[in-house]
DNA sequence: CGACACCTTGAAGAGGTTCAAGAAATGTGG
DNA sequence: CCACATTTCTTGAACCTCTTCAAGGTGTCG
């Protein structure tokens, strides 16, 4: 079987949820039909509050490899739901460095900095091409303000982005790079499971350096891990293909007690 | 003039904003009397509507220092606005160990961690005797429902801890322990400007474990990166008292170019 | 006043970074 | 489609920042 590029071919193990490249006509987003509404801002809306959601959703947008979705310090217009590639978001500090605070696929909302200030914060880079539906922000408190179901789905997306922050400031704050990397993988393996893909077998689309970077390590260091991972037969690596051969081992290190 | 104990003496240099001790049929809040409204959920809000918000905060809470407000597997029921005192938030681990994740003045709304899951996920600490207002969660999303402004700030309020915790990652991801300890006083220092109190002179309610937990260092690091900074004429420090000499110095040290 | 928590400072040690060099993969243009 | 440039990755060795361990000092509260 030869698979059409699909903008999920980070993922090795394809379930039976390839989507056909969008012709243009079909680029109208449609919540009801979406094979990822589970995931994502329409959790749990009935029917006619899913048909309603349909004409808020109603724009689709695609993100070459390496372009921008959105760019720190532009006017937020909108929020964004991925329904397929991969992205990741990244600040940058006056003096240049910058650091990836997040990735991102499919299934999730991205853009949430942009509320606060009316203008983004971080840079938004897809790392493949993605296609994402555009969920113009006006319109989505009108939405709100009439679907309290969808209301508590924002802000519980909101709340949980907010956790998720909790859980990478304690990876930062708290642990040795074998943690952090660890829980890296294990992180990622459990979204993949989450959406219907081998959680012990995927490709990496980010380069080590931005592994790196979002846990707060240099990419030699990284690279020297994945190594030391594979000399323990935790883990297989080849380039960006990882094989997890023992998930309990690497969840073991995300949580070994070093005795205090 | 000798003051009453306020629940802000964290604070050195008090301005014309001292509440007297509530009398107990005082303990009704009301945003439309309220000093911080300014800083807080109501931002903004009409008279009308301020009237309104009255019914939903309600009831305030006193908790002591060392208290929880909330802790970790908490059912989620409510927001807490702080009126008085100060407060830390902690993320604990399997193994026993803890992180700082965040310090909170009055102004601010807490607890926003528990809506994505209806439980929480930190401990809400007081670091000193603190007094705020509940914000009962299932009427804050009614009322939420007919005020579109009361929406949008609390949109606002979760986008703005969001970009927070992107600027933590930067801190405990990129920086060293100087840049960490001078963000976090001049963080300290521009909060407490924005309440109306003295930029350069304040009392820190953490402990110096507490710091260091915060940014990821031990508290001896901590302990001795404020003695260089006292040694260099940047700070002076006695104990818990901390006056800013040279805040342009501090501020320089957050952003130094380690030519990279 | 004594117990306890908190803070300071020193010295040794370790984990991760930096610097460096080469290999492998990827992309580009003719 | 191949050659070349560029990016990415791996691995080693020296170094450095921050931690760990330790001991003593200071402040606080019952």
């Amino acid at each position: 079987m030869t698979l059409r590029y699909t903008g999920m071919n980070f993922l090795v193990n394809r379930p039976a949820m390839n989507h056909p490249i969008p012709k243009l006509q079909e680029l109208r987003a449609a919540c009801s039909n979406c094979s990822l509404r589970e995931l994502c801002l329409p959790i749990g809306l009935s029917i006619e509050d899913l048909n309603a959601l349909d004409n808020l959703v109603s724009v689709r947008k695609r993100v070459k490899r390496g372009g921008f979705l959105f760019r720190d310090g532009d006017d937020f217009q909108a929020l964004y739901a991925i329904r397929t590639g991969f992205m990741k978001s990244t600040v940058i500090t006056e003096d240049g460095r910058d650091q990836v605070t997040g990735f991102h696929m499919l299934g999730e909302i991205v853009g949430l900095d942009g509320i606060g200030s009316s203008k983004h914060s971080c840079d938004m880079v897809a790392l493949e091409d993605s296609d994402v539906c555009v969920i113009h922000y006006e319109n989505l408190e009108d939405f709100t303000q009439r679907l309290p179901q969808l209301q508590l789905n924002l802000h519980k997306i909101m709340s949980r982005e907010i956790v998720r922050e909790h859980g990478v400031m304690l990876l930062l704050g708290s642990r040795d790079a074998d943690e952090r990397l660890a829980a890296f993988l294990v992180n990622l393996s459990q979204r993949l499971k989450l959406r219907g893909y081998s959680p012990t077998e995927f490709v990496l689309r980010m380069t080590r350096a931005e592994i790196g970077s979002y846990l707060g390590l240099t990419f030699e260091t990284v690279s020297r891990l994945l190594s030391r991972f594979q000399a323990d037969g935790v883990i297989e690596v080849n380039q960006k293909n990882i094989r997890i051969q023992n998930l309990e081992a690497l969840k073991d290190l995300t949580r070994r007690a070093s005795c205090n």
